[in-house]
DNA sequence: AGCCCTTAATTGCATAGGCAATTGGACGCT
DNA sequence: AGCGTCCAATTGCCTATGCAATTAAGGGCT
């Protein structure tokens, strides 16, 4: 039976060697061939079956590894991985790309500013401590002249200073922040609200109807660079992503 | 300056050199040291400069390539990627899991299973062929007694045939379907809608009320294996995923 | 049986070297 | 100047080999 393993492992002669061998073993696995719990073959198994040198046979099972496909340990050898939990990989577009993507007329416009030191509500809403310099900014975003995106954002002063200097006349702010600053972590929440009055006049729907809202936080290393909150009108809009289970699709 | 480059990266001495090496790099990319379109110095002055091996180097370059940051052409070299679009990760647990992630007691029942032919309504809720064969389960999923989540699910028996004969009594079927089935794609959509009357009562919340809406089909290679909605009370649930800017963290 | 020690299987990491593929740029020709 | 040709820089891939780290399993001792 280990000599079927063995066996079934195949070269298809198309792209680099160690690309065959991994394609070949991710087929057997999301195929069912290798049920979760398989032991993989060692690699001088596999080195001797294929003709090919260790190194190559080991890039492939590292990138299986590192896919979440298999799991590897010294001396135990490889099996075949439980599929993880599922992750919904969601792309967030920048929202001008968002509106152009379904075929739409895209505009903005910055209804409020107020740079400073946030109100204690404000810092409860989005975290902040008190005695932060920020610019606190309120845009609509609108496709074909429709209300699609109501934007909150705080954007961190100490971070990201040339923000103070910016008018966000012309490039809405989500879009101004990638090309001015870095970022390496964000934490995203998705939920449902109703609408606020307020929100719900300058969205045009009725108070109280379903809305996503999205909260996003964004950090570079350590220091906070910006949070938003993004309410969408429930009917007019879903976030849509299409994956695989193991990251890749 | 080239040179300012190459000095720049550093060996810290913790953990396997090809890591460090990529880590070095990473920081001076995600520290702005290095803005998007340096230009990253060639293997072989890297290897010079480090007194490691090609093959290490390589491994490290490689590795950031494939993580996004930056962008290998031959003879061209090697420069840093602009950053790309954002991706929300967001973990999508099993329904146990994710409650008792939240440290309360879970509990689910079938409300109603019908197996068989779609009728025409359904068909078109879940985009069915007319003739195939599914079995159609309404589920309610408790958290601590209180309703969590409201699942309507489509099977779809060719696929999954054991199905037929499992009545999901003790395991939900999202949960079954993971354990006894395959698959390679999904698709995800996060909407927020009002609460249909029949489902506000289910859910015991007011008809109207904001709910936040995931629809799931997946399926292995091109068979579908099966479709789902699950409905959450809005305000009682939020989806939340933290990850960096180019996919792992 | 229970416990410790050794052995060996397996993966992880690194080196050294070589050939292949791509392509920017230099060079020469018209 | 414009065009084609060739060269060389750079990355991509592969082989062969060796040592290190981990640890399952067996063997020996009490």
């Amino acid at each position: 039976m280990a000599q079927d393993r063995l066996d079934a492992v195949k070269l298809d002669g198309t792209g680099p060697i160690y690309d065959q061998i991994r394609r070949s073993i991710r087929d057997l696995i999301l195929g069912g061939t290798w049920p979760p719990g398989t032991s993989v073959p060692p690699e001088h198994a596999l080195m001797e079956q294929l003709g090919a040198s260790r190194m190559t046979v080991h890039r492939a099972l590292v990138q299986l590894a590192r896919e979440g496909l298999i799991t590897r340990r010294r001396r135990s050898g490889t099996v075949v991985a439980s599929p993880p939990t599922t992750h919904a990989m969601l792309d967030i577009l920048s929202i001008p790309a968002e509106v152009e993507r379904l075929g739409q007329r895209y505009a903005y416009e910055v209804l409020a500013r107020h740079d400073g030191r946030p109100s204690p509500e404000l810092a409860l809403r989005f975290g902040l401590k008190r005695g932060e310099k920020i610019a606190h900014l309120v845009t609509l975003h609108r496709a074909d002249d429709r209300p699609h995106v109501l934007e909150e954002r705080v954007i961190h002063l100490a971070t990201v200073p040339a923000a103070a200097a910016e008018d966000f006349a012309r490039t809405p702010p989500g879009d101004w922040l990638l090309q001015h600053s870095l970022w390496s972590q964000a934490e995203h929440a998705i939920s449902a609200i109703p609408a606020e009055p307020d929100d719900a006049a300058l969205l045009d729907i009725a108070a109280g109807e379903a809305c996503l809202l999205i909260e996003r936080r964004t950090w570079n290393q350590a220091a906070p660079v910006t949070a938003v909150r993004l309410l969408y009108p429930g009917n007019r809009h879903r976030f849509v992503g299409r994956f695989g289970p193991y990251g890749a699709v």
